[in-house]
Parts: structure tokens; C-alpha cells; sequence
DNA sequence: GTGCTATCGTTGCAGCTATCAACGATTTGG
DNA sequence: CCAAATCGTTGATAGCTGCAACGATAGCAC
């Protein structure tokens, strides 16, 4: 049925179908993991692991959190976040203390060297962010980011709250 | 300096941190993630590996393929694709022959039951992404396929030619 | 022609990571 | 006071990823 089963040797980069170029969904899957792929990479040069931005940016708004609410808010498992915390901790950057109200908990809170450290790695990622997203304007900028937004709130709840109010 | 290491616990939710939410990039990889989570259980429901969905769709394009240019078009290992099409060809969705001009080189060409089945996966995918970008009306949709096409040319080039000509 | 080197698909391995069960400590509820 | 649930932690297990090595074939130098 193949008259002549031979690859046409002409094409100098190979590109991903038609098809799957044309799926948002699958755009979305790609560049998400490109964004991640690089963020990764940069913070590791600076010598973070990328878990620990999300970590430290999380302690570094204020609420005492537990260490199954920060699991549960990077839908990690908690076994996962104890190494983390460990390296966090060793370097200064957090402190695990007993909560007084139920022993069993521990209560996570970032120092303030950790405070700096997370202003070093908001820093590299948010150059990133800026090289990342410079094909588009600020304005197409701003629409992408709410639409992303909206489509979060109803696939991914806990990642977005939907209160843009401040 | 913890006046009292208290965890609130009056939230209901635990949801990931403002900062987080609002990064671009971070609602980037973590929409394209769930996307593809779901997009993998739905395929598999249907017997399917992801990645299957992604050969055919390359296959059912026409063009005569060796294992290295479609390995490189997905940024795939190409070792991670022989089993990959093994199992095609297994099923009999795929056929694989030896490059007269190239005896080194295998030509992978999609069967007529394998254009079959790639149309019953493309419906699941095009039903899940009906689903997924529901939030937001089409010409927005739209938007964001155009946004996304961008990116991709610029920061994951094997994605998207950009010839959206035709 | 005869080697030398590069390429293609394939196999197998080794390291890493996620996922899960189980444990001690503690709290909660009867 | 006992039983069950929760929290953080440890350990083991399965699965995946990337890498090196191999046989087969091609291209190139001479």
C-alpha cells in the first residue's frame, strides 16, 4: 500500500503536528512545562530547589501555616514537604516550632534571613517571567493572566481564590 | 519572636499563595499540568497512553516519518518510543518498514484502523478541551490560542511553525 | 575496494521521584 | 480511660527518565 515507503529527508526542523499545534490544551501542557523546565534551571544556578520559592512565598504572607496546609496547597504530598522543610530549615530560612494548642502540629514560620532569600529567587523568577512573556504587549500581558486566572478557579480551585479585590 | 505559634486554623480552603497566583508562569505550568492530568486519565479510560494520541496525530498528517524526527518533534528519548511503537503496532495502528534509500532508518506509517482510532481520541481530547476552556467565551478563546501560538514560537520553537496560513 | 567514523533503532541499566503503608506522638470523643 | 482519628515522619516499592552501549547500516577518505 506504500509505494515507496521512504521519509522525505527534506525538511530542516522537524515540527509537532498541525493538529496538536492547533489544541490549546496541548500549547498550554508544552509551554507550562518549558516555563517550568527554565524556572527550574535558573533557580537550581542559584542554588534553590524550585519547591522552595513556592514554599518560602506561601510563609511569606503572613498566616501560620501547618505543614498539610502547605501540602495541600501545592497538592504535594506531605512525606515530599518534610525533606524540603528539612533543607529549608538547616539553612536558616524557616522554623518548625510545636503548636502549643495541639502538639501534634507543626507550626512552619520564615526568618527573616529567609525573607531575604526569598526576595534573591522572586527576583530570578520574575526576570524570567518578563523574557518568558515578552513576545506579547503588557496589555495582552494583563489578558492573559486573567484569563489563566479564570480558567484556574475552575479547574484547579486552590490555586486561585478569584478575590482580584485590594 | 512568635508571640504565639498558633496556626489559623479557620480557613476552609488552603489555597496557594497570592504571590503564586499571581505569576503568569506559575498558572502557566500548573494549568498546563492539570490539562495534561486529565487529558491522560481520560485517554487512558479509553485504553489509550497520551503519547499515543501524540504519534497518531503527527502520523495522520501525511508525511513519512522516521522514529527520530517524530521522537525529536515531541522532545521524546527515542528509546522512550519503541515501546511506544511497539504497542501501536501491536494493535495495528502503525506500521514500520525499512527505508529502501536508508536501511538504517525505519518509515512509521499510520494503518487505516489506526486513522480510526485516532479520530475516537481526538474526540476525547476535543471534548475535554471543551470542557477545560469552558470559562471563557470563544472569541476569548480565540485570544488565548493566539497568545499561546506566540509563546511557543518563541520559547518552545518545535512547537509551532507560525505558518498559520491556508 | 578497505577501513573509520557517524547515524539509526534497540536494549539494558542506574538514578531519581512519586506514591503508599506504617509508625510514634498526640488529640478527640465516648 | 479506652478507641479512633490526626499530624509529621520514615521506609519501602514501583515507575519513569535519561544515558551509555550495542549491532546494523551508511558515508567518507584514501
Amino acid at each position: 500500500m506504500n509505494e515507496l515507503a521512504t521519509a522525505d529527508t527534506s525538511r530542516p526542523v522537524q515540527l509537532v503536528a498541525r493538529e496538536l499545534a492547533n489544541s490549546s490544551g496541548y500549547l498550554l501542557a508544552r509551554l507550562g512545562l518549558a516555563f517550568k523546565l527554565q524556572a527550574t534551571e535558573r533557580a537550581e544556578a542559584s542554588g534553590f530547589e524550585l519547591y522552595d520559592y513556592s514554599v518560602l512565598a506561601i510563609l511569606g504572607e503572613g498566616s501560620r501555616e501547618t505543614q498539610a496546609t502547605i501540602a495541600d496547597a501545592l497538592t504535594l504530598d506531605p512525606s515530599r514537604l518534610v525533606a524540603l522543610l528539612d533543607s529549608l530549615e538547616e539553612r536558616d530560612m524557616v522554623e518548625r516550632q510545636r503548636d502549643p494548642q495541639d502538639r501534634r502540629r507543626h507550626v512552619v514560620s520564615i526568618t527573616n534571613s529567609g525573607r531575604k532569600e526569598l526576595a534573591r529567587v522572586r527576583a530570578i523568577i520574575s526576570q524570567l517571567e518578563g523574557e518568558f512573556f515578552a513576545p506579547l504587549d503588557s496589555a495582552n500581558r494583563e489578558a492573559l493572566h486573567t484569563m489563566l486566572a479564570a480558567l484556574a478557579t475552575q479547574n484547579d480551585p486552590r490555586c486561585c481564590p478569584l478575590d482580584d479585590e485590594e
